[in-house]
DNA sequence: CTGAAAGCGCTTACAG
DNA sequence: CTGAAAGCGCTTACAG
């Protein structure tokens, strides 16, 4: 019995406990093949020599199941991580998986280069958000079960916010008190990178590439119904959901005089408000008196806070928990529309 | 050639072009191994034929190495997703990984009952915060490396930030002005859960247990330093870092009688901080002329609106990229202590 | 540069 | 309830 540094086996163990394989492997997976008694003298024994249960390479290779559920996001792992909309999707994944007893991969459609490698392990993929290329999915195991997020595929399941009329709902609710210069704040919706104001000229993306089309959409649905001719609304753009990316865009547009100011601002995004929001605070321009801000996403950071915002509420972790179960099988994989509610807060009452 | 519904192998691949597979293998694993022109073909012939390259289980199975490391998070998931120094530890950890070509698997040590079953899947394996139990890490791989992050464990490295001098040297900021009535507001530090102020009578954890302890130490220090007993100021305890658990808490300091309520405040962690801020601001409490505030950890969501937090900043990216560079053996497995920084924002001029 | 063969550590019908 | 055996899909010395 040399003990060697390597790690004992299930088959090690069988050997020492004079039984087959097949036993050992029973009394970890299937209690009701073996006696308790065996059951316990076998578990008891392996705590006792260092083996911690089936190796789970081995195990997945054989059973062909990994128990792991890969979530491919569009954005950097980075960004993702630190963004709160996202964070509460993966949270109402990681909710399910976990009380099913399944882990999650993390993978980045966008810098990843280990995901032609180490898709081939998951069970199922989650797609979050637009893919910058489709190639990717060329790459994915096409036998195995794939919902997609915030965007569409064709020939897989989608969960999805009712983007228009969410936005037609708040841009409505603002525009019951008429503006004087209302301008609109869009997310990521330029065919060309632009981090500021939107000119004439420029290209926007189609509604089958993001789903801020919709919300702007939703936006100018509003503005026509108020007699408010949409080509005459401002529009900003803001190339990433972060505080640093936002300012500048923002800080350009409450530095213009007083009679250009915007007085009302439609964000499609929180991020895109708070930064309105704080900005403006520096600069003495009172909300909502001033200036009136919405936004879109409805997370904890704008409403734990005073004014809270007036925006709309998308259920990301209700989204990141259906996405899952479809994956898991425990919901039909059929595609879902999930149901936004209006959040009256101080920012635009 | 029957056109199965399983999916194509290595071996069918070989067997199709006529060649062996170790070939195919050295296509996609070793491209000096074999002549470019010959790769091309193997590599066209396999994205026609639907094959994406090796099997990650197989692979992993063989080689040992499945190019996978784990974080396990004394937290839920759910929690730990939304807490922003977290996130920010594992956009760190993610960051470095991604570069590396390994991805990330997240586990709980909290209610996870797959990470048995799940964990001997990685490579290595990065821990943050203090565990439930130590009976879990008995389960993991002891061949594989382990780092710690905030806490130690006998034998492994650990990535941690100076807790102590950190709280000190806020706390001396905020003492230079000297308070009436300055109050702390801890996070988890009491044996028994307490969500509330702490009474004499309640047995505080030792700093084995959790940082938080540091933390205290560090505010003490700096009240003897000022003359101030430790054992009159007053302590209250948040048991979660959410704005959901601590408003309560929060609530109950700031609806003393005046003549009661702490002008000075000095919380262990953003989170606290911001909530007391916004609590502050609802009930018409003037920062910093009525109620000052510090937090400690310098998240962006303290720094991103008007009033700034004071706050130490702790560079969580940072320590989640060292963390993962020990793991990966890019830098050598030794305990590092990262610095942090005061920021004076205007809770606490 | 290529091929035949062993084996990574399991699980699972199947026979007893 | 238990045991012998096949095989999951690869990678890797090794011989040629």
């Amino acid at each position: 019995m040399p003990s060697s540094p390597r790690r004992i086996t299930l088959k090690d163990l069988a050997r020492e406990l004079g039984v087959s394989t097949a036993t050992i492997s029973n009394a970890f997976n299937r209690p009701d093949q073996l006696s308790p008694k065996l059951r316990e003298h076998i578990l008891t024994e392996a705590r006792r020599l260092g083996y911690s249960g089936p190796d789970a390479k081995a195990r997945s290779l054989r059973t062909g199941r990994s128990r792991i559920i890969a979530v491919i996001l569009a954005e950097t792992l980075t960004y993702s991580l630190n963004d709160a909309v996202a964070s509460e999707l993966l949270a109402g994944i990681a909710e399910v998986l976990d009380a099913q007893g399944h882990t999650l991969l993390l993978l980045s459609g966008r810098q990843n280069t280990a995901v032609p490698g180490s898709s081939s392990i998951a069970d199922g993929f989650i797609i979050y958000g637009l893919m910058p290329s489709l190639k990717l999915f060329a790459d994915l195991p096409a036998e195995r079960p794939l919902v997609a997020v915030d965007f569409s595929i064709e020939g897989h399941a989608v969960v999805h916010v009712d983007n228009e009329p969410a936005s037609y709902a708040i841009a409505r609710h603002a525009l019951r008190t008429p503006p004087k210069r209302p301008a609109v704040v869009n997310l990521r919706l330029t065919e060309q990178p632009c981090n500021g104001r939107i000119t004439a000229d420029q290209a926007l993306l189609s509604s089958d590439r993001t789903i801020t089309r919709a919300r702007l959409a939703g936006f100018q649905r509003a503005f026509v119904e108020a007699g408010i001719d949409p080509v005459t609304v401002p529009m900003w753009n803001v190339e990433e959901n972060t505080f640093a990316v936002c300012e500048p865009v923002i800080a350009d547009l409450l530095d213009l005089p007083d009679d250009q100011r915007p007085d009302l601002l439609l964000c499609m995004s929180d991020r895109i408000a708070l930064t309105a929001l704080t900005l403006a605070e520096q600069r003495g321009i009172r909300v909502p008196e001033e200036l009136r801000i919405t936004g879109f996403d409805g997370i904890a950071e704008g409403q734990y806070r005073a004014p809270r915002l007036t925006t709309v509420r998308q259920d990301s972790v209700e989204k990141g928990r259906l996405a899952a179960r479809m994956i898991l099988g425990l919901a039909p994989a059929e595609s879902q529309l999930l149901h936004t509610r209006l959040v009256l807060g101080e920012t635009c009452p």
